[in-house]
DNA sequence: ACGCGACGCGCC
DNA sequence: AAAGGGCGCGTCGCGT
């Protein structure tokens, strides 16, 4: 790690995005100033800003103190811990201070690793991390913490104590309005219990760069123990939320037993990691960049029969928004278009390399669409030819050699980029494993997340790319995934019993939707037929029944359907509309979850979380009358003087209901010449989340109860079985070989119990086992 | 030099 | 005429 870095646990999550950039290369030179400079710019703003708690602050530094101060933690039963590092991995960097408050005492901070910036010697009168840890194992009482696997982690990997923690706030914020765009607890204090009184300062700014070993202690500590204050008074406003609103029960319900449970599994996961074998990495890195290379020799051999008119755009003359071939040979004087990469105004002539550089979309663009002039696939908003290079579009002219060169180039190049070249780098030297960042609530809808690396998009269809990751010695890994999770948990939610009957009698529901929809025998919409042999007709209706009933869960509109279907919008509408009448409850849960969402703003999983879309409870088009004469005092009026009569509206809104696109966009802009102003709501609200967030929050809420289950149970705890990585519906895990047997065996089984009654229907678990993730499959 | 949005793409 | 939910990340190129 390099020397002079900070972070803050603030900071962590506020700045949970950018903790590469700021890990990498940040140096007091860089930021400006000497250290000492620095040092005593810190001090001085922390003075001014932080220098009123100083009669509120202890600095304990000797066991006495400590002790004391736990005692008094254990008397009130509560109190808040925040720790102070130099960076982000509990692993490699270290821990230099931690806060500790119970409320009605001071507030305190225990520096640890204080380092004088003079002399680079230890600063003296700091307990050590055994004492501190001693002390801290002594706390059994209720603990508040914000992000608290972040502090757990720390604390367990440096002192050795593992602590308990009760209340994240992070989480319980999260539970509380995942729309919260305010992710740091300094901020959420700022806004929810300052109320926006003071000044946020922002210290984010000011440690930015400085290892938190060389402020002072004094100064750090004025910065640091005010951190464990404002959890606790974070954490007493929401539970006090939690506790005067009736309708956040079952949310609570989530939090307490879904969520707070689930930090001490993303505790042993990130400490656990996963093996990374570097040498098939490096046979691979071989292999794929030597075909990347030559991937892209072929792009540059296609393009360069393009050279006279690469030569002659590059000569043109710019001409405002367009140019001139000066070469009449060419496209004589014709005038063409180019450069709206993004929509905004993008300079004037794209400058090319050399060699054109086959990962700038700009480039690409000026070579497909302006030297060579191909046409895109028209674009459905502004009906011109799309000038996009993603794949879809490209497609369109794969017959082109730099079109075909392109897109052969791309299938290896993210593969290259993000997993072979990439993943080497996350590697911890100490352990050589990679210990990823598992977010418990990254999605709003509560599906984990993970970066550093993202473990969760590691390619599945190229097998060479999972193998990289292997069991530990002695260990086999395995992988066991929920199968049809969200169609379950949809079954579950609209309670059809048609499709509850399908799974309860193990039948593939595809395909009994299929049949039921088509009026056909269940046979005849499976993809093969008993004898083994496969049976199209059978195979097209199981997908087209699939498509329909993903196609609802994804909130996915008819076209788009029709598209994967590759047949008509109509041919799709009525499929549709076979199925929904074949399953009523499908349409009816549809409709519910859309009435739910409209009249609440927000909808429930089958657990209880909450997904909020205020924008729902919106009309879909709001009506008011223009100001005509501002001036007149009258018009400012409140009392209904701009309300526009509920005949005018209803004509309005029965135009706008059959109304599309540019159709829509007149009869407003007509409206408008009549001085009235019509507020389209329509493409705010997110009709298409609502059954989605209902969906795939309830497969997170059963994820995740598994993994509570998994991981407290006591059998596969003493068998060694530990977690790797949570994929959604999937769980990655290893445990030592001699165990693997029974470790499979009740890995299933647990994971299929985790829905417990809310689930009628059988839940089936496949477990692999194999020594790298998805490699060869064991058989036991 | 760095932050950020757009784009494109990997996963479920 | 309509067009897919949830993520993280590499790269580019603009803006500061």
């Amino acid at each position: 790690m390099p020397l002079f870095e900070i972070s803050t646990k603030e900071q962590d999550l506020a700045l949970l995005k950018k903790s590469k950039t700021r890990t990498k290369t940040t140096t007091v030179k860089k930021s400006g100033g000497s250290i000492a400079d620095r040092i005593n710019t810190i001090k001085a703003m922390v003075e001014t800003h932080l220098g009123k708690f100083a009669d509120e602050t202890i600095i304990i530094q000797d066991e006495q103190t400590l002790s004391d101060y736990v005692d008094k933690c254990l008397k009130n039963g509560i109190c808040s811990i925040d720790t102070e590092t130099t960076g982000l991995d509990p692993l490699q960097d270290e821990l230099v201070g931690v806060g500790i408050y119970t409320p009605g005492e001071k507030t305190t901070y225990i520096p640890i690793n204080h380092i004088s910036y003079v002399t680079g010697q230890k600063v003296k009168n700091q307990l050590s991390l055994d004492v501190v840890g001693k002390y801290l194992a002594k706390l059994n009482a209720d603990i508040d913490m914000f992000n608290a696997a972040f502090d757990i982690r720390f604390i367990k990997n440096h002192t050795g104590t593992r602590l308990k923690c009760t209340w994240d706030a992070y989480l319980a914020s999260r539970c509380l309005n995942e729309n919260e765009p305010n992710k740091g607890l300094k901020k959420l204090h700022q806004k929810y219990i300052l109320r926006g009184e003071e000044d946020a300062f922002k210290f984010d700014e000011l440690f930015k760069g400085i290892d938190f070993r060389y402020v002072p202690i004094k100064t750090a500590a004025l910065y640091a123990a005010h951190d464990p204050k404002i959890t606790w008074e974070y954490a007493e406003y929401q539970r006090n939320i939690f506790r005067t609103k009736e309708n956040l029960k079952d949310v609570y319900w989530v939090f307490k037993n879904i969520e707070m449970p689930v930090v001490d599994v993303v505790v042993d996961m990130e400490d656990t990691g996963v093996e990374f074998d570097m040498e098939y990495n490096a046979q691979l890195k071989e292999k794929y960049h030597k075909i990347l290379d030559e991937k892209l020799e072929e792009f540059q051999t296609a393009y360069h029969m393009y050279d006279d008119e690469i030569n002659a755009y590059k000569n043109s003359e710019v001409i405002s928004d367009e140019y001139i071939y000066p070469d009449a040979t060419t496209s004589a004087g014709k005038k063409n278009k180019y450069g709206k990469a993004t929509g905004k105004k993008v300079s004037n002539r794209v400058k090319l390399d050399d060699p054109i550089n086959i990962a700038s979309v700009p480039q690409l663009q000026a070579l497909l669409y302006d030297i060579i002039g191909l046409k895109g696939p028209i674009d459905k908003k502004t009906k011109e030819p799309s000038r996009s290079t993603s794949e879809e579009s490209l497609k369109a002219n794969k017959d082109n050699a730099v079109v075909k060169a392109i897109l052969d180039y791309r299938e290896f190049a993210t593969i290259v980029s993000t997993f072979i070249d990439k993943l080497p780098e996350c590697v911890n030297p100490k352990d050589g494993r990679i210990h990823c960042k598992f977010n418990q609530y990254g999605a709003d809808t509560g599906r984990f997340s993970s970066q550093d690396p993202n473990m969760q998009n590691i390619p599945s269809h190229n097998k060479d790319i999972r193998k990289m990751f292997k069991a530990t010695d002695g260990y086999v890994m395995m992988s066991a995934d929920y199968s049809q999770q969200e169609p379950k948990c949809m079954t579950m939610m609209c309670q059809d019993p048609l499709m509850v009957n399908a799974y309860n009698q193990g039948k593939d529901l595809y395909a009994e939707i299929a049949s039921l929809s088509f009026n056909t025998t269940y046979e005849n919409c499976l993809e093969f037929r008993p004898d083994g042999t496969t049976n199209p007709e059978g195979k097209e209706r199981r997908s087209q029944a699939k498509s329909i009933l993903l196609g609802v869960l994804y909130g996915r509109g008819v076209p788009s359907i029709a598209e994967q279907l590759k047949t008509t919008t109509a041919k799709a509408q009525e499929i549709k509309d076979s199925v929904f009448r074949g399953f009523p409850a499908i349409e009816q849960f549809e409709k519910d979850s859309q009435a739910m969402a409209e009249e609440c703003g927000y909808v429930t999983t089958l657990w209880g979380r909450k997904r909020r879309l205020p924008a729902m409870m919106l009309p879909d088009y709001e009506f008011e009358y223009i100001d005509k004469d501002s001036s007149d005092p009258l018009s400012f009026d409140e009392d209904g003087d701009n309300e526009v009569p509920a005949n005018i509206v209803r004509s309005y809104m029965s135009k706008l209901s059959r109304a599309w696109g540019k159709k829509k966009q007149a009869i407003i802009a007509e409206a408008k010449q009549e001085g009235i102003k019509i507020t389209d709501n329509t493409k705010n609200k997110d009709v298409t989340k609502v059954v989605n967030a209902r969906i795939q929050g309830s497969a997170a809420d059963m994820s995740k109860l598994a993994m509570i289950m998994l991981h407290n149970d006591e059998k596969l705890k003493e068998w060694g079985f530990r977690m790797l990585i949570p994929v959604h519906d999937e769980i990655i895990a290893e445990c030592p070989k001699e165990h693997a047997k029974e470790v499979v065996e009740r890995f299933a089984q647990i994971m299929s119990e985790a829905p417990g009654e809310k689930f009628t229907i059988p839940i089936k678990c496949d477990v692999e086992v194999s020594e790298r993730w998805y490699g060869d499959r064991i058989t036991l």
